[in-house]
DNA sequence: CGAGCACTTGAAAGATTTCAAGTCCAGTGG
DNA sequence: CCACTGGACTTGAAATCTTTCAAGTGCTCG
């Protein structure tokens, strides 16, 4: 037994605010076709452990992350629970999916996120043959690291998942040194997200901070030897 | 250690056959945008155990599975390996990427498949809305299941897993009896599908059978009792 | 200052894996 | 036609990795 879940999840609290465009030029040719959408977009915050959408809820909202972290979660009836991903600043979520979410969102942290209609998205796309193909890339992205999760669930080892885990978050999370890891997420996170327990989590930790490759404080990783970090985490062939 | 590949893996042979329209009406309005490629495709044959396509290889192709099933693989250097999903009959591949193929496509039995060059899918998609909508719609149900699978690997035990496997096969695979699956895999890829040794997918089955919810006849798996196995999948909660 | 929660650590229990033999066929060659 | 061989599949026993069960520890907050 774990993943005892702290679903907070009632309702987003609202900091509604209705953002102007960035540049009001006659032809803005935006570098991303993403930008389309950011005009439909509002401001939203959710705080720490509050549910963003639940799994089976109809899928209306697409949302990017301006801040915090979020993660993805997939519960079986006894509790045991799954994270699929953590996603950070500048990631999206919402977007892969067909009527409704396959799987919760909640905040890890406080989180700012821009919110879209999705009938708005869909309806952009539409007529943006730009916009399509950026969002099936986005999809055809979030597939490719699914797969990649699969070879590491299914067939690393609970040191390995650890190493490959710290070196993701240390080049996906923002900060000022790629070398500092600021973990939002607490053990059971990332236990539930490695397929592991806290309590191994904590010991594989320990185990790397004996060997001097990390430092720990505190909710912050320091990589001191990310050569060994990346040999344990035996990344795949290609 | 598990899972010495014996991946044969030069060239298709080739069966190459292109094939006539199915109908010459006037204005035929497919049922499925995605006939709109059939004309272009080439159909060939992959025998048992051969590569269709490396991990890495320039994605040049996208397939239809005719008949046959065919697994996705991904590789470590030590020769672990994660087969991502099986396919079969109907199912298609190839589709979701992006330059490069991110796992090896291998025939588990003799294959037939319909063959496209990508650039025309590409080009295809480019002018045609409802293609291009389907195409994302597949990758986002390969998404879904893959999402799917990581709690599978993450979360259930081995007797689950073997469970939900046979059920889901049971369920894909064509075949008269829905309660008689012909597995056209091994053990060793039934093992390197569910992140299990052979050995144990072995145990677990042997087991099942002594508790009277399947039978096993060589490469054969008659269903006994459904809702047991159900209740042993443990399935989510959605 | 005390409570509560997140995180650690130790020890025992368990689920799978690893190591080792078989068994069972299907196909081969005598 | 039938014994033989090799590969796939099974099964047993010991070894391991992780988990489970149990206590701490150490912050943070009230």
């Amino acid at each position: 037994m774990q993943g005892t879940i702290q679903r907070g999840g009632q309702s987003l609290s609202e900091t509604v605010a209705r953002r102007t465009l960035p540049s009001p030029t006659l032809n803005p040719a935006p570098r991303d076709a993403l930008d389309l959408l950011e005009q439909f977009g509002t401001t939203v915050t959710v705080h720490h452990d509050r549910e963003i959408h639940a799994e089976g809820d109809p899928a209306d909202y697409c949302y990017r992350i301006l801040s915090g972290c979020v993660r993805t979660v997939k519960l079986m009836e006894d509790g045991r629970r799954q994270i699929g991903e953590f996603l950070v600043a500048g990631d999206m979520f919402g977007f892969d999916t067909l009527g409704t979410y396959v799987f919760a969102a909640e905040a890890v942290s406080d989180v700012v996120l821009r919110r879209f209609p999705r009938r708005m998205v869909d309806a952009l796309a539409e007529s943006n043959l730009g916009l399509t193909r950026r969002l099936r890339d986005m999809t055809v992205v979030s597939l490719q690291t699914a797969h990649s999760r699969l070879l590491l669930l299914g067939r690393k080892t609970a040191s390995e998942r650890i190493a490959s885990f710290l070196l993701e978050m240390a080049e996906r999370l923002p900060g000022r040194h790629a070398h500092v890891v600021d973990l939002p997420m607490g053990r059971m996170d990332v236990a539930d997200h490695l397929g592991l327990t806290i309590e191994t989590v904590c010991r594989i930790l320990a185990l790397l901070r004996r060997e001097g490759m990390i430092g720990i404080e505190r909710g912050r990783i320091t990589i001191r030897d990310e050569a060994a970090l990346q040999q344990m985490a035996s990344e795949q062939r290609h």
